[in-house]
DNA sequence: TAATATATACCTGTAAACAGGTATGCCTTA
DNA sequence: TAAGGCATACCTGTTTACAGGTATATATTA
């Protein structure tokens, strides 16, 4: 752990609920050795603010507009894996789970613990350790939980991949976008679309959307 | 209002969310001239609680375990009229608009307002002024109706015929279908693709769809 | 009434999506 | 082991979307 007395641990919190954010806030900056950089409401102002500012961690919501908390880590951890990630939220289920496992992630606490834990569980992954709080101790235990999407899936019989790239899609990433982040060949992205436009008799794109968002796909 | 140096406002804070509640008492005991006497995670709780403390004003969760928000609220207004109530809550419709007008509640405000603003709502209350403070404005005037999609309308500030037309999109339309259906231009239609794009400064339709249908427009 | 928002429409490009193929190596599983 | 699904990749077109403008009549509102 750095010694707090030179150099305070820079936090960034990211929540959309701004009352929220502004007192988990508070509660950091009355945390000695820590000190709150930004706060922000959404994971595309987030990546903005990354451009300027280092923080050591990042506390960050999952559910957020524009740009959600899962996206948003990935990218973080992929461009500056140097950077502590800490999800808070009110859900905790098994594809969060997996992505924290996948994206090796810090942390996990829910929304109900008190600002104590919170002061721990900083300390804790400052001192390198991953963190896991929540106070609904039947959440950890279920994993079964009734993944969304996954009716969709099966029922047009979508491969891991296409469903990879209807969700870069409802980001608003065009094929080449995706090409690029996923490394495979333009034309193969295009092939996947027109596999998916055809398993799902679609007209375009934004009529897949349409449907993968209605059935949590995306 | 008080004069606050002679007699600090007393205020509970009742909410489940431990860590908004120890976030907002932060933000309260932070401002002049008020203090938290207590928060509390449930209405069970709270209304012990009210046994031994006297609170000028209560922040009231609508949603919260063992006796709900508006429950709680009702017996406290019967049996402890002067003490004033604030909701504090993610959601708002009409029924609870209703309530608030039957039971004399003081005021509600948004979980995602800011601290400055929620310091503003509590000085108000205590000069005797109701709140209602909101960031998504469509919820403020929008009485009967906790109509899907008005909040996502509002807050692009789109039109009526943008919002047609990216109902027509998520449908599988292209901008000529879209022009013959709504007997327009071509150019017309194009013209609304590109305000709408500009006003969500989205990358392309795909993107707009999956923020509508998530926000329930579609 | 002056400014602003809305709905309409046009013009000129470039970029991207879509259509309809073929093909191959790699798994899985019947 | 043979068949099928999957992910990968390529080719050739056509169509559509997107970018960045301008413009004008009609409301609406400050």
């Amino acid at each position: 752990m750095q010694p707090t007395f030179l150099k305070p641990v820079k936090v960034i919190v990211a929540d959309d609920h701004k009352l929220f954010a502004d007192g988990v806030e508070q509660i950091i900056n009355s945390t000695p050795g820590f000190e709150v950089l930004a706060s922000v409401d959404n994971g595309k102002l987030l990546m903005q603010v990354l451009n300027r500012l280092s923080p050591d961690i990042i506390l960050l919501d999952i559910n957020m507009p524009f740009l959600d908390g899962l996206e948003t880590a990935a990218l973080i951890k992929k461009n500056k894996p140097g950077i502590k990630i800490i999800f808070i939220s009110m859900h905790y289920d098994a594809s969060i789970k997996t992505f924290i496992q996948k994206n090796g992630i810090n942390g996990f606490v829910h929304k109900n613990i008190s600002a104590k834990e919170l002061k721990d569980a900083l300390y804790k992954v400052v001192a390198g350790e991953n963190v896991f709080i929540s106070n609904y101790p039947a959440q950890q235990t279920e994993i079964n939980a009734p993944q969304p999407g996954t009716e969709f899936i099966s029922q047009h019989k979508l491969t891991k991949t296409e469903v990879a790239i209807i969700k870069l899609i409802a980001g608003g990433d065009s094929t080449k976008a995706i090409a690029d982040k996923r490394s495979l060949s333009y034309l193969t992205v295009e092939s996947h679309r027109k596999n998916i436009l055809r398993k799902l008799k679609a007209k375009n794109m934004a009529e897949v959307i349409a449907f993968a968002v209605k059935y949590g796909l995306v």
